[in-house]
DNA sequence: GAATTCTTAGCAAACGTTTGCGTAAATAAA
DNA sequence: TTTATTTACGCAAACGTTTGCTAAGAATTC
């Protein structure tokens, strides 16, 4: 009988094949200095003949390091997160970091819920785009609270809180989708933003209002609207908006689901784009190049965000290690830029 | 000085407290039997008040069980993983399951990689889709020799290997959108396919042919091609169909980015979709919905994949259980249906 | 040649759980 | 009452690493 079929080594086993002891072998492992290089040498061969692999499980219980790291996401297929995910992960692998990915589904419940698995299995720092209920941040503390590195990004903590944060500039994404309005003679611009508990919306209709102050163009009350961004949503307030005359003669959407919402909607009644009706959305979808016309947006770079997370967060974890001077590091917040993407929804 | 800020409780902390030993907090916390009903909540209740989590390593080394489960893509930002991803993991959820999830790029050499670390993490169970590039499935012999179950979705092995496999009815797919293209009148009819090393395309080619078979329509040879299915490449293929008349009538592309593409090149030529060419495409990506025309389809029903993919998995992990019976469960194929979706790009 | 440093490697104690075994008390059966 | 059985809990040995301490030998210095 093979004995289970399993193969599963462990470091004595190497041991005792190598007349040496444990603690040598895991000397060669992990790159400690005095070993000889012949045995490591003979260690490693045995290693690659046997197929061994470290029990991760043993070696962050003694150790207290997991090289794992977290993600929390509202929806992984969103494009925007995918994008930044892909980037992210592959950053850290460069590290020799893994990353365990979890969806909050945009629940606030799950959110806490993954934060406290998270924390159960010690990975050495979280990645956390919020909820679009998170207003408050207690159940992070679990995590702060154990010295356990913290980033957010895109839905961020509003008020102060002792981690990372990164975000993109949406107060200027929102101040250029109005501006581009303005500029092509939008004077009866309505907005779909998204909820004002939310700093994506707060900051963007910010920017937005800051350009119609500019242009001296007011914004009537019916022509405002806060809701979630799905496309039901949109579609509602599109019939609410074209209930009645006279038409807006452009539109600003917080996100691009809404945006490609409001031009189907537009298209079905008729409304020639962009000659009578102009729409920006937010966030350059994949979609948003594909429907027609085309349609201008806000472009976030994700890849590039997903750089600067695996920047700061390596940062972090490194000074994390080096956190015996009690070298409180400071918790930056950086902004990361935008750009406006013209495309046929606005300029025909 | 407050020690370190840190707060993490052991079970040895909550024993000293309550005057237990730490064998009956472990047992308060694994529902074991055996244990007064008045000392259980009180250990509950000092648990809750601590805020103590288990320490998942502690427990894994000990237990050899993770309750995580793995999972390697070639991307996530594609929608058809991201919908069956997040099925798979609120599936998981319910049975107390995490999920890892890792991206292979479509990289063999990463794919390899990915199956050593999830190893080493002990993961209890792998979900994969291949890579296009896995022809030889040596590297999961890893798993499937520490009788970790594996189970393959999407793309999966040719050959026998002995894991559960799961797969969407390709070849009745290519088969309805063969017949569909044919039953619209279409009798040049172009194909798009990807590489035969990969089951998928593979089966939707067989199916397409099996449709032309019964229709009597020869395949010509220049209006079969095998690539990556690429917008890049898809639009190589397109100049060469195009770059001589006759025209084809209709175009099979074995995924919807090559149908998306294939449909922008001839808008692009001015031809008119569906009057002189219908396109169907596969895997109902959101674009196809968007795109004008709206593109026919193959819809996969990704959720309804990821619910087996989660049905089969549990089943696995409880027979691995209870494998001590050696009772060798046998690997199931899942074959999972299909349908055809009728849009503006075949049907005006 | 003695004293010092350097190199290499082993010993053994952790890390925080789980669990087989043992046992005392309580209950049931004889 | 005695003897079995059950219940509730503690003891201590794992699980596979990592790492501070120790020590033998080799190399260097005086």
């Amino acid at each position: 009988m093979k004995k289970e079929g399993s193969q599963q080594h462990s470091i004595h086993d190497l041991a005792k094949k190598l007349h040496l002891s444990p603690a040598t072998i895991s000397r060669v492992l992990n790159n400690h200095p005095h070993v000889h290089t012949e045995t490591r040498r003979k260690v490693m061969a045995m290693v690659e003949k046997l197929g061994y692999k470290r029990n991760a499980m043993a070696s962050g219980l003694r150790s207290n390091k997991t090289n794992t790291v977290g993600l929390i996401v509202p929806r992984i297929s969103m494009f925007f997160h995918a994008e930044i995910i892909t980037t992210i992960q592959n950053g850290l692998h460069g590290y020799g970091y893994n990353l365990i990915i979890c969806q909050s589904n945009d629940s606030l419940e799950m959110e806490k819920e993954l934060i406290r698995t998270l924390y159960a299995s010690r990975v050495d720092a979280v990645i956390v785009a919020c909820t679009l209920f998170t207003t408050d941040f207690g159940h992070f503390d679990l995590l702060t609270g154990n010295n356990i590195p913290v980033v957010f990004y895109d839905r961020v903590p509003v008020q102060p809180y002792p981690a990372c944060i990164i975000k993109g500039d949406d107060v200027n994404g929102g101040y250029l989708a109005g501006m581009h309005l303005l500029e092509l003679g939008c004077r009866r611009i309505a907005c779909i933003s998204g909820p004002l508990n939310c700093n994506l919306y707060i900051d963007r209709l910010a920017g937005f209002q800051k350009a119609m102050q500019q242009y001296d163009v007011p914004l009537s009350e019916g022509q405002l609207f806060y809701h979630e961004l799905s496309a039901e949503n949109a579609r509602r307030t599109m019939h609410r908006l074209f209930a009645e005359k006279p038409y807006p003669d452009g539109i600003f959407a917080a996100n691009d689901v809404s945006a490609l919402e409001a031009l189907q909607f537009v298209k079905e009644m008729g409304v020639r784009v962009p000659d009578e009706l102009k729409i920006v959305g937010y966030s350059n979808d994949p979609r948003s190049s594909i429907i027609s016309p085309s349609m201008t947006t806000i472009e976030q770079f994700p890849a590039g965000i997903g750089k600067v997370i695996v920047t700061e967060l390596v940062r972090m974890l490194k000074a994390d290690k080096a956190r015996t001077a009690g070298a409180v590091a400071g918790f930056p917040q950086i902004i990361t830029p935008v750009e406006l993407i013209k495309r046929r929804s606005t300029c025909g």
